[in-house]
DNA sequence: CTATAGATAATCT
DNA sequence: GATTATCTATAGG
């Protein structure tokens, strides 16, 4: 079957991080497809929208569709697409994604790593998409997956609250997600 | 290959 | 002052 041809932002925060792997984000001509990405909510003890509304989550509680950029253990800048029925405060993370659009761009921004290790994590590909306080609130453009893929769902990487939750979607035949799953036997 | 610790700045208590 | 939705370097097998 062919992939779906449209992506409902304003379902659920897990329901939307599982349908937005194989989705193509570009900023600014620059990316590829998603292929790990991590739900958060606000009934979510992990999510910075928990605690209430912040200046920094602020973008979390404006409408879907926009981006939402923090910055992480002081050096790395996370990108999140705001999501969620209303105006509740739930963003998908974006963990890993294919460089295919501006991988010289990519590269010369993250200073010749391998491929491979370009866009594989959270900050990595903030740093690849140039991603920084100028973005948060702008509008995200995806593009339709050109084929399907696989997803499969695991407990999400990172956190120290409400780990038990399976809201890490991730392409298992991409070479470009995050590998840090190994904490068990 | 795995494991551990350090870097580094905004946010929260 | 403590914490954090991370990455990289270094040490050891």
């Amino acid at each position: 079957m062919g992939a779906a041809l449209t992506l409902d932002l304003t379902a659920d925060a897990p329901d939307v991080a599982r349908a937005m792997i194989g989705w193509t984000l570009l900023v600014d001509g620059v990316g590829g497809p998603v292929v790990e990405t991590e739900a958060y909510r606000q009934d979510d003890p992990a999510s910075h929208a928990y605690p209430g509304r912040t200046p920094r989550n602020a973008v979390m509680f404006g409408p879907p569709g926009r981006f939402y950029v923090y910055l992480s253990y002081g050096i790395h800048w996370c990108v999140n697409v705001v999501c969620g029925p209303e105006e509740v405060g739930s963003a998908v993370l974006i963990r890993a994604l294919e460089p295919v659009h501006g991988i010289q761009t990519m590269r010369e921004r993250r200073g010749r790593e391998p491929l491979r290790e370009l866009t594989s994590g959270p900050g990595r590909v903030g740093q690849a998409l140039g991603a920084g306080p100028w973005l948060n609130g702008g509008v995200v453009h995806l593009a339709p997956p050109d084929r399907d893929r696989e997803v499969v769902a695991t407990v999400r990487i990172g956190i120290t609250k409400a780990v038990d939750r399976p809201w890490r979607f991730l392409d298992p035949a991409s070479p470009y997600v995050s590998r840090r799953a190994r904490t068990a036997a």
